[in-house]
DNA sequence: TTCGGTGCAAAGCATTTGCACTCCG
DNA sequence: CGGAGTGCAAATGCTTTGCACCGAA
């Protein structure tokens, strides 16, 4: 666990929507941690491979991660000022995809769900 | 309505699974249709914009797109071999997005849902 | 003539790679 | 020593922009 490392995951855990390369490179730098994008980036890939965070795509071309393990959710995306809510649906949408892909002989091992919109102060 | 217009249109209707940028350049060229690629993006976000298709993301910071207008469904993505089949929910997640996003003042105009896994031939 | 469609080259941006250096077991 | 972590610069890949041309209304 190096210094890099615990303040990637640090800053994961605080933040209150999934953070991109960049987010990241921002924080640590408020945090007196100038860190090499380069560095980020293979954190990122590597706590990406140990799972310890998951990655999630706004559908924008940058990638943004947030830590894994808590209750699995989605999130409400503004098309507008770009903030982020996290919302629990009650239906199992990942069951159903396991289930209609069984039916095509495809094992599903995960998912990716995004609503797009306007949020309130936005619309 | 121009050649590449049509023509690109057609590709997107004849194809299995959405296309890419560079897919399309390929799909024209076969069709002796030489065109360029910066038309091809400048296409794309013009049928974009008139609802004509719509894009997808597999998460791989590629745009991909279909036409729009057929029912709604999503997509079984195989992160071995990228092959794509579509299949349709029962569930109506929209619906539930617009219910969940309404608690939060949140007002929810699209989704976007992929199942990652393997396929038939990949495992 | 005017404007939409087009082509080409260059720029832009997120991400990855090659290579060298350092630190520590 | 040897390998993990790091930094810097350059490369890569997708996409966008700037600018000029051309052809139909």
């Amino acid at each position: 666990m190096t210094t890099v490392r615990r303040f990637m995951i640090t800053a994961l855990c605080k933040a209150e929507a999934p953070l991109a390369a960049n987010d990241l490179l921002e924080q640590l730098a408020k945090d007196k941690l100038h860190a090499n994008k380069t560095t980020v980036y293979r954190e990122l890939s590597f706590l990406e491979k140990q799972s310890a965070i998951k990655s999630i795509d706004f559908g924008d071309g940058t990638k943004r991660y947030e830590v894994a393990g808590g209750h699995h959710h989605h999130h409400l995306i503004c098309t507008d000022c770009g903030s982020v809510t996290d919302i629990e649906l009650k239906n199992d949408v990942e069951e159903e995809g396991v289930r209609l892909g069984g039916a095509h002989g495809f094992t599903v091992t995960g998912h990716s769900l995004e609503f797009f919109g306007t949020c309130k102060k936005c619309s």
